[in-house]
RNA sequence: CGGGAAGUAGCGCAGCUUGGCAGCGCGCCUGCUUUGGGAGCAGGAGGUCGGGGGUUCAAAUCCCCCCUUCCCGACCA
């Protein structure tokens, strides 16, 4: 290509809404426009890089048995309707955008399980067929509450994602272990580090799962990570190792024999905060959150009354399906008063008691008392109250011991590329025609595995993880161009327009993908430019060079430089 | 959705406090000169000062409403 005639116009500096790396260098490089907040054009550089990594994604998947189809973006509203996952449209859980049209009202495809469901489904009648795994590369659209970053979070993607069907579980996971095989050297192949990381499953539904995590520094989620036995698992859904005896930092030590409950009246102090805060003010006894029982009113997923306990400094971490209580949940349950919720006593009302092994530490508390306005300190385990179920049921901070070997684990900061889900029979229960004929002659339902990854995001990605202070540095996995040819002074020399001239032919003809600057620009801006693009390779054809038969060769990624003779540059370059 | 900031030429910004010709740098066009790390000179084009309403002889500037964008938080497939 050649670039007087590249529909690109770098510019010098980055617009003001750009804040991250990737962005600023992306539109100043001309690679991708903001038509409206979390919404981009793809200009011809940006595509380019766009299709080079769908190569990658397709010939990985396509390596590992899958089949690449193209379902609609518009989906009948119907469909989801069949799922129950239109009632969580306009949520946050479900953000999608609903189009109305002359046959009815339609949703713009957040993600596409109804879809894919019924449409595998009414091609595959028997256990035979199976198993099969279809993907698809395609936009995708979500009422995004904050677009961010650029690429890194937009209200239209391009997503890849697939989808296995198999007999079983057995089966199904067997689809999984190998798409998620696809899934890491798909990553290895854009020369990013990954961490698959254990993770929650949200609107998606199923029960394994694992998040693509790539430690980034303008990531958005964190995952932990233990650097000494290699354990992975995203802060949600991350454990943590308790030893009952070890101090964590909290509550206050036990005294023999314990005192007595002691009550304190804490007028309109509801929460941690509060009444940390109003013990400050009163002077006359200091309490710090570790101090307090943090205690949580929960419905668990099989919608019993449960009453969380966790050290008060400390963030819960609620497992899959649970929820914190409604007001109609308080009005049912007038033991547990909002605000002030203690555990004394509250096995008697019906209430199950589950505990963070923090709170096993030797230690009494300070927690509220079942009554408005009021909290109470002193409260001992096994004297004051007793615990039905203990586990780990906070947030994993830095410092925190491995559930599985016992070191302490970090947080790294880092960009969720891809999430796969192990769904079982989520869909396939409730969508239509999702049945087979199975080998004993029984009705089989699908038992499924799903897997998104953000292509766009990953674009972002790349160039978050590959720049330098002069702009982006492509792998050539990626790179739009892999040799960028750069003419000096052709204005004034016919022999260096000629050598370019032939040097560009050649390389076309060699199958080398190409980016000729032929501008009549100086070699300033010519270079500035080469920097800021980003390709792997520059190649530059000028008189000093000429005058010895040489054209200069140079390395974006390292800055190494050699001379190729002149005749030899296009067998060169086309051997890269 | 809560908090904060900002909208003036394609991009980056000044002007607003104290109302009175709409500016600067880069980019763009023409010509000449230049040519190995974002060249020089000369000439030129380009504006709904985000939108609407109000105050005033007069509004980019003061007042009210709205829209848009970005950042922090919440949330997130």
């Amino acid at each position: 290509m050649r670039m007087s005639r590249l529909l690109v116009r770098t510019l010098r500096e980055a617009p003001a809404d750009a804040e991250v790396a990737s962005h600023q260098l992306l539109v100043r490089a001309g690679y991708i426009r903001r038509l409206a907040s979390g919404v981009y054009t793809y200009l011809p550089l940006g595509v380019r890089v766009l299709h080079n990594i769908e190569r990658v994604i397709r010939e990985e998947l396509d390596a590992a048995g899958c089949q690449e189809l193209l379902l609609p973006a518009l989906h009948p509203i119907e469909l989801w309707e069949q799922s129950g996952r239109a009632d969580l449209f306009g949520t946050e859980a479900m953000p999608a955008m609903v189009v109305h049209g002359r046959g009815g009202d339609f949703v713009l495809g957040p993600t596409h399980e109804e879809v894919v469901t019924v449409t595998v489904g009414a091609e595959i009648e028997s256990y035979r067929q199976l198993p099969v795994t279809v993907y698809q590369v395609q936009v995708k659209f979500r009422d995004e509450a904050r677009p961010r970053f650029g690429l890194l979070r937009t209200r239209e993607l391009v997503m890849a994602d697939a989808y296995s069907f198999d007999v079983d579980k057995e089966a199904m996971q067997q689809s999984y272990g190998s798409v998620f095989d696809a899934y890491v050297r798909i990553f290895g192949r854009l020369g990013l580090e990954v961490f698959p990381v254990e993770a929650h499953s949200g609107a998606i539904g199923g029960d394994v799962n694992h998040e693509f995590m790539v430690p980034s520094v303008v990531g958005e989620d964190h995952f932990v990570q233990c650097a000494s036995c290699g354990y992975a698992a995203n802060v949600e859904a991350a454990e943590r190792r308790m030893e009952p005896d070890l101090p964590s930092g909290g509550g206050a030590a036990a005294t023999d024999p314990p005192p007595a409950l002691v009550d304190h009246h804490t007028p309109d102090r509801p929460g941690i905060a509060q009444v940390v805060a109003y013990f400050a003010d009163q002077g006359d006894q200091e309490v710090t959150p570790a101090d307090l029982m943090k205690s949580l009113a929960i419905m668990d997923n099989d919608g019993r009354a449960t009453l969380l306990l966790v050290p008060g400094d400390r963030e819960a971490r609620l497992p899959n399906g649970w929820r914190l209580f409604e007001d109609e949940d308080f009005a049912s349950h007038p033991s547990l008063v909002k605000g002030y919720i203690g555990p004394v006593g509250q096995q008697q009302h019906g209430i199950r008691v589950v505990a963070d092994l923090g709170i096993r530490r030797a230690g009494m508390w300070m927690t509220g008392a079942n009554q408005k306005d009021h909290h109470v300190s002193g409260v001992t385990l096994d004297r004051d109250f007793t615990v039905d179920e203990w586990g780990s049921f906070v947030e994993v901070e830095t410092g925190d011991l491995c559930p599985r070997c016992g070191q302490t684990v970090g947080l790294v900061r880092s960009v969720e590329a891809a999430h796969t889900f192990q769904l079982g029979y989520r869909y396939s229960e409730v969508m239509p025609g999702s049945t087979f004929v199975a080998e004993d002659g029984s009705e089989g339902r699908f038992s499924m595995g799903c897997y998104g990854m953000g292509v766009s995001r990953l674009l972002a990605v790349v160039a978050e993880e590959h720049h330098d202070d002069r702009g982006l540095v492509w792998p050539e996995e990626v790179a739009p161009y892999q040799v960028h040819l750069l003419s000096l002074g052709a204005g004034r020399s016919p022999e260096v327009a000629t050598a370019a001239d032939e040097l560009y032919a050649g390389l076309l003809a060699g199958g080398v993908a190409v980016l000729y600057d032929d501008r009549d620009a100086s070699p300033g801006v010519k270079f500035k430019d080469a920097d800021l693009l980003g390709l792997p390779t520059r190649v530059v054809v000028g008189q000093k060079g000429l005058d010895r038969q040489l054209v200069e060769w140079r390395s974006r990624a390292t800055g190494e430089e050699r001379e190729l003779a002149m005749a030899d540059a296009v067998a060169e370059l086309s051997a890269d």
